[in-house]
DNA sequence: TACTTTACAGACAAGTCTGTCTGTTTATGA
DNA sequence: TCATAAACAGACAGACTTGTCTGTAAAGTA
C-alpha cells in the first residue's frame, strides 16, 4: 500500500497541478489545502505566503525541465536530432497537459512588477532554454555569432509554438515550429563555411 | 476645451489600459469605475458582466491591430520590407507599453475553458496575424506550400518575440526575431525555383 | 415645458481571498 | 515511556470580489 506523502509534498504537488491547469492567480489557498487534505495552519507552517508557494512550484518545474534538457544533451544523436527531440517533447507535454503551455509565461502574465523573486525565476528559466539552443547550435554553426543567432531563432520558435498551441488549443504550431527549426539547422550546417 | 467622453467610452478606455497593464484577472470592476469616474449602475447599464467588458476590449484591440496590418499591406514597399515593418511596430508597441505583450495571450492564460466567446476572439486574432504573414510570404515563396510554411514560421517568431520580450522585459527577442525573419525571407526568395 | 434617456451616488448581498490564531491530536525518536 | 515535532480542525479578521438595487440628478428632445 502506498504511504501518504508528507503534508508539504502533498501541498506542492496539488498546487503544481492546479496552478498549471488554471493559472496562479485563479487558484486560492483554500482550494489547494482542501484538495491536498491539509489544514491551513499546516500550509502556513511550510510556506510563509502564497507567493512563496509559487516560487517553490516554479523552482520544481525548472529542475524537472533542466533534467530533461540535460538528458537530451547527454543522450545519443546529433545536435539537430537533439533539437528535434526537444520539440517533440514539447508536443508530448502539451498533449498530456490539455494544451496548457509554459508555466512561467502564464505566471508572468498575472504577477505585478513587485514580485521580483518570481520575475527572476522566469528570467533564469528562459535564459536556460535559450542557452540550451545556443549550445546545440554551436555544434553546427559556422561561428560564435551564428550560433547565437541560430540558437535565439530556435528559442523564439519554441516559445512561439508553446504559447500559440495554448491559445489555439492545437498542435500545429508545434509541428510548424519543428519543421522550421529543422530547416534552419540544416541550412546552417549545409552552408559553405566562410 | 476637451469634452468629457461618454461614460461607456470612459469605461472601455480605462479598462483597456488597466487590463493591458496588469491583466484581466487582476483588475476589478470597482477600480475600473473609480478610475473611469462612473457609477457602478452605469457600468452595468452598458455591460452585462465583466466578461462582456473583456470581450469588448479584445474586439477593440483587434480592430486597431487589423487596421495597422491593413495599412502596412496597402502601403509602399516589398513584402519583405512589410514584414520587417511589422516587427519594428512590435518593438515600438512594447517600448510604449512597458513590455506588456499580447493582450490575447495574456488573457488566454487566465480564463477557463467555459469562456467560449473569449477563446473564439483569441483564435480569430491569432489566425488573422498568421494569415497576414502567410499572405506576404506568398509574394516571394516558390509555392503555396512554401508560403504557408514560411508564413507560419514568421508568425511563430513574432509570437515568441512578443511573449519573451514580456518575460524578460527586454527588446532583444524582438530584434533577434526580426533578424531571423529577414534571413528566412531572403533565403526563400533567393533560392532557385524548382 | 414635459418626457425620456443617461448618468449619478452608494448601500447591500453573498461570496471570495490571504493570513492569523487557539487548541488538540498524532507521529517520531531518544 | 516521554518529549518534541508535525499535522490536525476550524474559527476569525479584514479586505476584496461581482453583481443588484433604490432613488436622485442631469442632459437631450419633442
Amino acid at each position: 500500500m502506498m504511504k501518504k506523502p508528507k503534508a508539504r509534498d502533498r501541498i506542492l504537488e496539488t498546487a503544481a497541478r492546479l496552478f498549471h491547469e488554471r493559472g496562479y492567480s485563479e487558484v486560492g489557498i483554500n482550494e489547494i489545502i482542501e484538495k491536498a487534505e491539509t489544514a491551513k495552519a499546516t500550509f502556513y507552517q511550510h510556506f510563509p505566503s502564497k507567493q512563496s508557494l509559487c516560487a517553490a512550484w516554479l523552482e520544481a518545474v525548472h529542475q524537472r525541465s533542466d533534467l530533461q534538457r540535460e538528458g537530451i544533451l547527454q543522450g545519443p544523436g546529433t545536435a539537430i536530432e537533439k533539437i528535434d527531440a526537444y520539440f517533440e517533447g514539447l508536443g508530448s507535454f502539451l498533449r498530456e497537459n490539455d494544451f496548457r503551455g509554459c508555466p512561467y509565461s502564464n505566471t508572468g502574465a498575472v504577477i505585478d512588477e513587485e514580485c521580483a523573486c518570481l520575475h527572476q525565476k522566469i528570467e533564469e528559466h528562459k535564459i536556460a532554454i535559450r542557452n540550451f539552443f545556443r549550445h546545440l547550435a554551436g555544434q553546427f554553426a559556422h561561428s560564435e555569432r551564428r550560433a547565437r543567432e541560430v540558437g535565439d531563432a530556435l528559442f523564439l520558435l519554441f516559445s512561439g509554438a508553446t504559447v500559440e498551441a495554448q491559445n489555439l488549443r492545437s498542435l500545429w504550431p508545434v509541428e510548424a515550429a519543428r519543421r522550421s527549426a529543422r530547416e534552419i539547422c540544416e541550412k546552417e550546417s549545409a552552408t559553405a563555411s566562410t
